[in-house]
DNA sequence: TTCCTTTTTGAGTATATGCTCACTTTTGAG
DNA sequence: CTCAAAAGTGAGCATATACTCAAAAAGGAA
């Protein structure tokens, strides 16, 4: 679709347009004006790069479900401070996607039920990691005990990001340390 | 407005299709439409009883605001495992509210700025009594220690109601318990 | 430059949404 | 029962939204 270099940068702003709106205003505020405005184009423009408003919204949603992924790669070395570290340096690095990812956990109206349950999927995959890590570092657990315990660390570091959305004051990162010091058997 | 009993069932109806819609789809999801089939009204029915959507919008939230206040007395003699049980009491008893509750923290866009305020003013007298109930407790606690433990614990609890409105297997109250036993000093 | 492709424009379409209003039906105090 | 107030109806209005399309402008390989 996008092959010369103006196509390719408007592209660009669209998507950058659709990630501020998404994860400020939400799905409510993210209209295909809004969209234009910010971007600073015409819905024909728009409509030139993309094949619906959704087929936009979609994209950043999975570049966020993405960016959330501590390992990628999932070598499963990790301990429970590199994957709490590696959430903190997303949240850190990439605030507006953080967001994003924030408002389509809680559900914000996903017209696709689809994407709710690639949300869910992940976030049990998470919780994979966590028990895993746990187990590693504390062999003694039970595999119940370690999916609780990872579970209400995720919880902790999910609410924290919700406790800075409301409060841009809050220190995510130091209470993320914290919260580290205190996984203990 | 209501003051046959007619018009007090309808709008009782009418908020009750506003709950559920606000926790279930969101914002997006609750439009009037949506509300007069669910309360089984006409339009007009609707707005012989209230001025506007968004009145009945505000309602609710008002309602999941006040919900969530686990001491509306602030008599000042609550336990943090006190806290802690009204809160899960509220998310286990009032499920929809709790998830209204959610999904207006995560700031589903709302259009006023008001709204926003309030609950953040609400979550910021959560985090006080939180940490009141903590140096009431563990009085050898520095005040700012107390209060990043009880941003701590709320930021749990909020994760916890999060994933729980995720995936309803979550067993709120029992991570919830098991969050009050970490709490030593 | 030439000329086809890509990109942009912006008025226009169809539908959804919040809301109104003239009208009918129901309620309940006297 | 009477009748004024309350409650309910549903077609219809104004606006907003997602999206289209014919035409114009810009890009770039030859």
């Amino acid at each position: 679709m996008a092959r010369y270099q103006p196509g390719i940068e408007t592209r660009k702003r669209i998507l950058t347009a659709v990630r501020h709106l998404l994860g400020e205003a939400g799905m409510e505020g993210t209209t295909l004006k809004a969209i234009c405005d910010r971007a600073d184009i015409q819905p024909g423009s728009f409509y030139n790069l993309f094949a619906s408003k959704e087929e936009a919204i979609l994209s950043v949603v999975r570049e966020a479900v993405t960016a959330v992924d501590p390992d990628p790669d999932h070598r499963g070395t990790d301990t429970v401070a590199d994957l709490v570290e590696a959430y903190v340096a997303f949240v850190t690095d990439q605030p507006v996607l953080a967001k994003v990812y924030l408002k389509m956990a809680v559900g914000g109206g996903m017209s696709d039920d689809h994407l709710t349950d690639r949300v869910l999927a992940h976030h049990r995959r998470r919780i994979e990691r966590f028990t895993e890590a746990l187990l590693r570092e504390y062999p003694d657990l039970s595999d119940m005990d370690a999916r609780r315990s990872a579970e209400r660390i995720l919880a902790t570091l999910n609410g924290l990001v919700l406790q800075w959305s409301l409060d841009p004051e809050t220190d995510v990162a130091g209470q993320a340390r914290a919260l580290v010091a205190t996984v203990r058997t």
